[in-house]
DNA sequence: GCTCTATGGTGTTAAATAAAAAAGAAGATT
DNA sequence: AATCTTCTTTTTTATTTAACACCATAGAGC
């Protein structure tokens, strides 16, 4: 019955768990976990992706995610968070588990499974800080990435499916904006994001008519035609809506 | 000048990387990676989930999801599968990833993060069988599930929010569907899944109109009503409409 | 055999949505 | 002042989607 001792010795999670499981085990506890963040940001009319340059082999000089090893003790969300906020500052954000990727092989120094986050923020307030292990940080347009390091050319892709997906059925696409803004940025946004474009009537009808919106009295400054009226996204409006079963849909 | 140590030892993927990083490495690579598998199907009218009784602790007699350790020179993906193959005997079946889990205490033998998986099957074709490691595995009803071992009924109830994404928008049903079904039946499926129900006519108009069906000639036997038609799904019109830009939609 | 019941199957209409076109408004530019 | 650009609103038309009324046909029960 070899089958047998395989099983005690493999099979802790399904079904059998014995005396023996402290030894049988060690093999599996052989992974390491980490984090990688697609951080987008919505710039001069293009959504962008924020990029660090490796300083280290392997992948020395390429683009790359931030991303790093999760401690054993940290869960895996706040390793997310804390990239986050080591390269923008930005402090307890939420960020949207997408997919993970564990290929045997992706990387060299031995089996790293990395877990992707990506979130939405908005540029004109958070410039990127000079971090402590990534001096070069640049924010780059998500239609002209360079050859990243490791899979993240695929993290990317797979991250910006996830988006699409959500961006329609949340009001999620106001945090790539600035505060007040106009309905023609919303409309270019939302038409970036898609790659689709909006009829702009019934786009504005559907937008006001959600009742999310508020007029902020103010327009557009210096711009050489008729400006746009500037709106504001009201938070607190749609968690009101929220719960009386609205859904936003785009 | 402290923060120096702390970087070269901590940021491996994102930066840094010394000749020491072997060392001070060791102690990130203390995770175990298991897989959870979400196995639907659809019978006598409800949508049911294979589960298993663990025989060991933690959680001993609690029901559970199928799931396994990866090993380190396993692809998840390929984990995933073994589980399904090893209750079912189905082999080289596509498992969908839909979310990962990794709190610090979810397990109490270490640090075991999970990467849950989904797939459907149809359950006339494929009894579950007694495995080498589970012996009680039964069908239950995802609306009637008693309380799970670990945090297993929170990944099921995450899989079912996934599943009833991606079911309007690829023809995924059809797997938990016999070779041949009526519209009837098909339309109870959609119901069960997405807890709505649908026009009788429109479901059937907007179905047929997809031209994915191919009706077999061939009727119901034995019902004390009207017969209805029998039709099959035609996968391979799918993928040749898909390839004309075709979407399901439902 | 007749009626009842349950589900299969179809057509018609109303409502909502999307697409298209048009025109006035408000500022900058010439 | 005439012109240009984009904002903004209104109107019209076409298309899609949802609602609903209605007939068909099998077995069950009387």
């Amino acid at each position: 019955m070899a089958k047998i001792k395989q099983i005690i010795t493999e099979n802790v999670l399904g079904h059998q768990f014995s005396a023996y499981y402290k030894i049988s085990m060690d093999k599996f506890f052989q992974f390491a976990l980490s984090v990688d963040c697609v951080i987008l940001g919505y710039d001069k009319g293009s959504l962008r992706l924020l990029l660090i340059e490796r300083g280290a082999r392997p992948h020395q000089g390429k683009m790359a995610l931030p991303g790093d090893l999760v401690y054993p003790s940290e869960d895996m969300e706040l390793a997310a968070s804390r990239v986050l906020s080591e390269l923008t500052g930005l402090e307890g954000m939420f960020m949207t588990q997408f997919h993970s990727y564990g290929q045997v092989d992706r990387h060299p120094v031995g089996r790293v499974v990395t877990v992707g986050y990506y979130t939405l923020i908005s540029v004109d307030k958070y410039q990127p800080l000079a971090s402590s292990w990534a001096d070069n940080v640049s924010w780059v347009d998500v239609n002209k990435l360079p050859d990243l390091a490791f899979d993240h050319n695929n993290i990317v892709k797979e991250s910006l499916v996830s988006l699409r997906e959500r961006v329609r059925l949340q009001p999620i696409g106001f945090k790539l904006l600035p505060k007040e803004f106009t309905l023609g940025q919303m409309q270019h946004l939302y038409e970036t994001i898609l790659e689709e474009k909006f009829d702009k009537a019934n786009f504005r009808k559907k937008i006001i008519s959600m009742g999310l919106l508020k007029e902020t009295g103010k327009r557009q400054k210096d711009v050489s035609h008729r400006p746009a009226k500037l709106y504001s996204f009201e938070k607190d409006k749609y968690e009101s809506l929220l719960k009386k079963g609205f859904t936003f849909e785009l």
